[in-house]
DNA sequence: GCCGTTTTCGGCCCGACTGTTTTCAGTCG
């Protein structure tokens, strides 16, 4: 079994406790050690074969042994028997807004309710506000739950929340009371999908910008509005939060509801460690509660908390307590990408199979954008639904990009096309011969319908990596966010095939796939695997999913040089004569 | 369940808000 199936266990594991009513701390150690498992950069067999799992801070003794009974025989009784003792529909009633694990306790053990369904019938015949603790308040707020949950999506794509969140930062901006003001929360962190969007702001009136905020253009109902906060429903069911602040706060704030909550313990833990306190209202030099201007230290700025806790700073997107506190401690943050620094896409497709634009309308376009290189991998014959191509098409679509690069080139353009294919990973093996991949720049392999069986996979896709002719994977998992599950599949036994064959990973940027997923590029760096951010474009206005690929780079502590694409063109030319020679 | 430069036991991040209570538990971010 490996590192992330174990991780989800024990999440699991976490949410069953919680459940239970377990002690709090105990959970977290679980969902603790959950997420040290998942950022682990070495094989879990090789720490449990050599003793060192121990080791690791935050993985004790219980952990060790259940962990280990995991990895060697792929079950673990202890979770087994958990999950038998707790019905499946309370899980899904914590998502519920209102409803924690004491609620859903309560609810179940005195009213046996297990599913939604019985939740909302209980609500309706009155029976949930006869409850202790409960009343007829919590009864219209569990069924407002319920149906917010039916109406809309829990979660949205990061695409769709720039897209709302940014006009809305731009018009607070220009607000005449405003001093400062940026988007916190997970947004803020580059997270692949989002639950809400937060603004934070300071200003001198707060009332007249929770005003503005609330009789903006676009909403659907005002959910909350208070003096310094306030939370609307925009259209399309996104939920956005303000929060407003003096400016003497707004550092602490912004720090504070940029999150993450496993960031900001560790945060708060080091304040105290050093007789500091730290809140959403500042730094102060008190072991009791405060707020008190005068106890505050003078932080303008997130560097000044970082520095004053003895860090270096800390970009909001590697705040996901995953290795960035040691990091920090030692000087040793990497300078992390900027889309920029990108030249082009690797992988991408025209109306040859099923993407809208002709060749030239994709040249000029590209070019335009001031990029330098831009290749075209349309399908393999085998993906007959997206019009595949056959190898006599592939061979008169290497001719038609020669032609327009010759064009190009008399223009005095320095933009190039580059030929390639996105060749299927089949059963059988790759959909074409080594004889016409060898005739293609650019040789993206893709697996577009993936087995049922995880070890058949993973060995399809190791294959295709030991292929010379191959210079990247793409899209390795196949999920879609919000849709559709990974493929079942090895992914880090993938990752080290690529590691030994100096094979790429591609980071597809669309937006419903982010894949490979920023998680697993920590691994795949310290392994010394390349990464290639791939528009995958089907039409020329996706060339913008380069910046939403490069946040999740980021997310994943990817560098400039951990990035084929930012290389200029010649330079780019050799690497990709490289694996082949 | 984890951890330790006062500790091997007794802590474990912090504050706002809500609704149910009359001083606080539960939930959320």
């Amino acid at each position: 079994m490996d590192k992330d199936a174990v991780a989800a266990i024990l999440k699991e594991i976490g949410v069953f406790l919680e459940l239970k009513g377990e002690n709090p701390f105990k959970t977290r150690a679980y969902v603790n050690g959950a997420r040290i498992i998942e950022s682990l950069t070495e094989p879990l067999e090789t720490l449990i074969k050599e003793e060192r799992l121990g080791d690791i801070k935050g993985i004790g003794g219980a952990l060790v042994e259940k962990i280990t009974e995991l990895v060697e025989t792929g079950e673990l009784e202890y979770y087994d028997e958990l999950k038998a003792s707790i019905p499946s529909g309370l899980i899904e009633m914590l998502d519920i807004n209102g409803m924690g694990p004491k609620k859903v306790k309560a609810v179940h053990e005195k009213l046996k309710i297990k599913t939604i369904k019985q939740l909302e019938n209980a609500c309706k015949k009155g029976e949930v506000a006869e409850l202790d603790g409960f009343g007829k308040k919590s009864e219209e707020k569990i069924l407002e739950g319920i149906e917010f949950k039916h109406l809309h999506a829990s979660h949205h794509h990061r695409h769709k929340m720039l897209l709302v969140a940014e006009p809305i930062l731009d018009d607070l901006r220009s607000h005449p009371d405003v001093i400062r003001c940026d988007i916190a929360g997970s947004l803020r962190r580059g997270k692949e999908v989002s639950g809400d969007i937060d603004f934070l702001v300071s200003a001198k009136k707060s009332e007249n910008i929770i005003k503005a905020f609330i009789g903006q253009e676009g909403i659907l109902s005002v959910l909350a509005s208070g003096n310094t906060k306030a939370s609307v429903l925009l259209e399309g069911g996104i939920q956005a939060d303000l929060r407003v602040v003096d400016d003497s706060e707004f550092a602490s704030a912004l720090a504070y509801f940029t999150g993450s909550k496993e960031h900001n313990i560790v945060m708060r833990s080091r304040a105290i460690s050093r007789g500091l306190r730290l809140n959403e209202y500042g730094l102060f030099k008190s072991s009791e509660e405060t707020r008190d201007p005068k106890l505050r230290l003078k932080c303008k700025t997130e560097e000044d908390i970082f520095s004053a806790l003895d860090l270096a700073y800390v970009p909001p997107e590697l705040r996901e307590d995953r290795g960035e506190f040691e990091a920090a401690e030692n000087n040793n943050i990497p300078k992390l990408i900027e889309w920029t620094h990108l030249k082009g896409s690797l992988h991408n497709h025209s109306n040859w199979s099923d993407g809208q634009e002709t060749l030239e309308e994709i040249a000029s376009h590209m070019s335009d954008l001031g990029l330098a290189y831009w290749a075209i991998t349309d399908h393999s014959k085998a993906s007959f639904q997206a019009n595949g191509l056959d190898p006599a098409r592939v061979k008169k679509q290497i001719q038609d990009i020669t032609t327009l690069n010759k064009k190009l080139e008399d223009e005095g353009t320095d933009f190039r096309l580059l030929s390639g294919i996105e060749v299927d990973v089949l059963k059988k093996g790759l959909d074409f011969d080594d004889d016409l991949l060898s005739k293609l720049e650019v040789v993206v392999a893709s697996m577009h319908l993936a087995g049922s069986d995880e070890k058949d996979n993973t060995k399809r896709l190791i294959k295709a990596a030991e292929n010379p002719n191959v210079h990247m994977l793409g899209h390795l998992s196949g999920r879609l966010l919000l849709e559709r599950a990974p493929q079942k599949l090895n992914q880090l036994a993938v990752i080290d095939a690529c590691a030994e064959t100096g094979t790429w990973i591609e980071l597809n940027a669309n937006p419903y796939r982010l894949d490979l997923d920023w998680r697993h590029w920590q691994y795949a760096k310290t392994k010394g695997v390349k990464c290639v951010i791939n528009c995958d474009a089907h039409r020329i206005e996706h060339a913008g999913f380069l910046r939403i690929g490069t946040d999740i780079a980021r997310k994943g502590w990817l560098t400039k040089d951990d990035v084929i694409n930012t290389l200029p063109l010649p330079k780019l030319l050799k690497e990709l004569k490289r694996k082949r020679s």
